[in-house]
DNA sequence: CCACTTTTACCCACTTTTACCCACTACAGC
DNA sequence: GCTGTAGTGGGTAAAAGTGGGTAAAAGTGG
């Protein structure tokens, strides 16, 4: 179970150093091995451990193929999910093309959600807390079940 | 399973070199031999580990061949079916006519799509991705078990 | 059927990129 | 203040990507 936010520099190569709190935990539910898709609703990435991510790609490929939103979405989440290793320092090499879909540049945060990470544009990220907050406070349409959540 | 983005050049004689972190799973699974065809409803290629296509290839024989539909999805997807060589540097030379097919000039990308992938012009990869993204999310009919998937 | 042309496939060499490693810096805890 | 650990920055060797040359094969025409 991953949780909190990190404010995290990626290097001139595009690496990006996982906090050392999360690596025990990489490295022993996956030997490191994790995978990088991109999310569909928001120009974010999400990061699973391998086996994580395996359960899900089987999810998504059993879809039926000849509809065409099933379709869209094994395109753009299998299609865009990429093997990332951990390397000796603790670092992922996030490859060009994820970055570019989520416009990352320097300054990035690292979400821990449960059993996934979410990469995210520090400004972007900002940005979206802040609609996120408004949202959340101008009091639309919420679930039953997210009404009757005691905190 | 195959998976991720790959921006990927056409050399001049028309070969691109498959990234060499599919290779050895292509060599162990078909021996480097693959099946090329196009597919019927994006401007893209298909590629096959020979294995797989051709279980395909004999189920698209076995449709009802007096019907019109039936008899149109075999001439386009056997008739487009090439087979194709990795050489000893691992690239595939893609044929005339599946290049034109998909408009593939020189930047191209390789989508991995579980026990195939996709062959896309760059741009035209581009372009539809974005279209996907809108229509994701614009909230249009999904089925079910869409609707219930959890990532 | 043979000779010539064109294409294809295979191979070799060069360039670029990647991954791995090591060293330095900064911060935190003792 | 010193020591250990986390974060950062590059250097380098190896691998991947790229380009083209040549020999064999296929296709074409006389």
């Amino acid at each position: 179970m991953f949780r909190g936010v990190n404010q995290i520099n990626l290097d001139a190569k595009g690496r990006m150093a996982i906090p050392a709190r999360y690596r025990e935990q990489i490295t022993t539910c996956c030997s490191g091995q994790l995978v990088a898709t991109i999310d569909t609703e928001e120009r974010c990435l999400l990061l699973y451990p391998l086996e994580e991510w395996e359960v899900i790609q089987e999810k998504i490929e059993s879809l039926p193929s000849f509809n065409p939103a099933a379709r869209r979405i094994q395109r753009l989440l299998i299609g865009h999910a990429t093997d990332i290793d951990m390397d000796g320092n603790g670092r992922l090499l996030l490859p060009g093309p994820l970055r570019e879909y989520a416009e990352l540049d320097k300054k990035i945060v690292l979400l821990g959600q449960g059993q996934k990470f979410e990469i995210w544009s520090e400004s972007r990220w900002l940005e979206t807390r802040e609609e996120y907050l408004q949202e959340v406070n101008s009091g639309t349409e919420m679930p039953e079940e997210l009404q009757n959540l005691s905190l």
